[in-house]
DNA sequence: GGGTAATTTGAGCGATCACTCAAACGTGAT
DNA sequence: ATCACGTTTGAGTGATCGCTCAAATTACCC
């Protein structure tokens, strides 16, 4: 019989992910962790096995909320175009002072592993390549609706969401004006709707965009 | 009469951007730059003052050839958009295992300092934003050459052009295959000629690019 | 209440961190 | 040659790094 662990795993892993994700890896002490955990390094330790073993629950865990998240949002039937669009509206009304201003963690740590870290590498690169499946699957779907033309490519348009994506959550990390972060999130989410190909002569007309004078970058 | 110093500060600044640029600024250790550099501890902190110090002089030499190398890209005369589109065309087509197959310095030292280490913070900012003015005057320039309609936010356009920048360079950064970083790319660099406004009824038509089935993302 | 096993504790491990400084050294003027 | 001066040297600074482990503590079963 385990006695139950004091400590709450969940409330743990949230702390130390709030400072990962802040700080980065090699900037966050063990001094740091066990302060925002309110755990000794005994306990730290035989809990996660390594900082690195912590770091990667964490990646996980992100990546894996950043996931449902996303299926939640593009889940509630309706166009998938406009979901997507709305997706990238959705990263720029963040405020911007709180906690989701910042870059993507799984982004950060992509830019942060050096090639000798390769299981930081990996597992960050890994995470990044499923968020693009999610992607993929999402423009695949929207092309079987209908919404895409047939020959549309739903990988070239999964890997340019998601460039679209890292950059806005870029941008909002480097502190730019609300206004600017919407604006750009704006211009990018109706190249997204942009794409849409009119289903039939008369219902979705209104959803085609009229050609802008600006409409890509 | 001051002696010359046996150093070569251009050599040594370039190995040391070599090395933070690859590893990151924590993870760069100063034995590390002693070995890189060839020079002792004491030697380092006489020619530079501190690791910090070392490190924002690389960052500022770095934003300084990065700016120039753009704007050797955009002066040649010609056409702004086919110079500008060509600068994306010409970042994927750096070799896999090369050192420019990396994201940004700039970008990924905006991602890596965290709050309280300001300096390193604000000077990737500063740098960031110069770049962003440098791609927001050539649009501007394109606009007043008649490339772009009289309406084109430029601000907008080089936000835009600098998230497709930045994004790609993470792309290449993740290691995505040489055709894929391509494909991604010439699709960023056709979204930027599509800007184009026909000039007369004649010469430019042959830029207009024609309105393709996946022309966005 | 006593026994047992799982868990937490926290001092402290060796290694490495960024950095310093007195001494050795090289160079140009005399 | 000799001197004066500025540079390079590299052993060594205290602090901090990630991490360990024997001892104390706690919860559970009987």
């Amino acid at each position: 019989m385990r006695r139950a662990p004091p400590y709450d795993r969940d409330k743990a892993l949230d702390a130390a992910t709030e400072l990962f994700w802040r700080k980065g890896y090699h900037a966050t002490s063990l001094k740091d962790l066990e302060a925002a955990l309110g755990m000794k390094p005994g306990s730290i330790y035989a809990a996660f096995k390594s900082k690195e073993a912590l770091f990667l629950a964490c990646l996980d865990r992100y990546a894996r909320r950043s996931r449902e998240a996303l299926r939640a949002q593009l889940g509630r039937g309706g166009s998938m175009l406009a979901a997507l669009a709305d997706h990238l509206r959705t990263h720029a009304r963040q405020n911007p002072g709180g906690a989701e201003a910042r870059a993507c963690m799984i982004v950060k740590t992509m830019l942060e592993a050096t090639p000798d870290e390769s299981r930081l590498a990996a597992g960050a690169r890994a995470h990044f390549e499923q968020m693009r499946a999610e992607f993929a699957a999402a423009f695949e779907r929207a092309r079987a609706m209908g919404e895409l033309a047939p020959d549309a490519d739903p990988a070239l348009l999964a890997a340019r969401y998601q460039a679209a994506l890292t950059a806005l959550r870029v941008e909002a990390h480097r502190g730019a004006a609300a206004d600017e972060l919407a604006a750009l999130a704006e211009s990018l989410a109706q190249e997204v709707e942009r794409l849409r190909v009119a289903p039939g002569p008369a219902r979705a007309a209104a959803a085609e965009a009229p050609r802008a004078a600006q409409p890509a970058g």
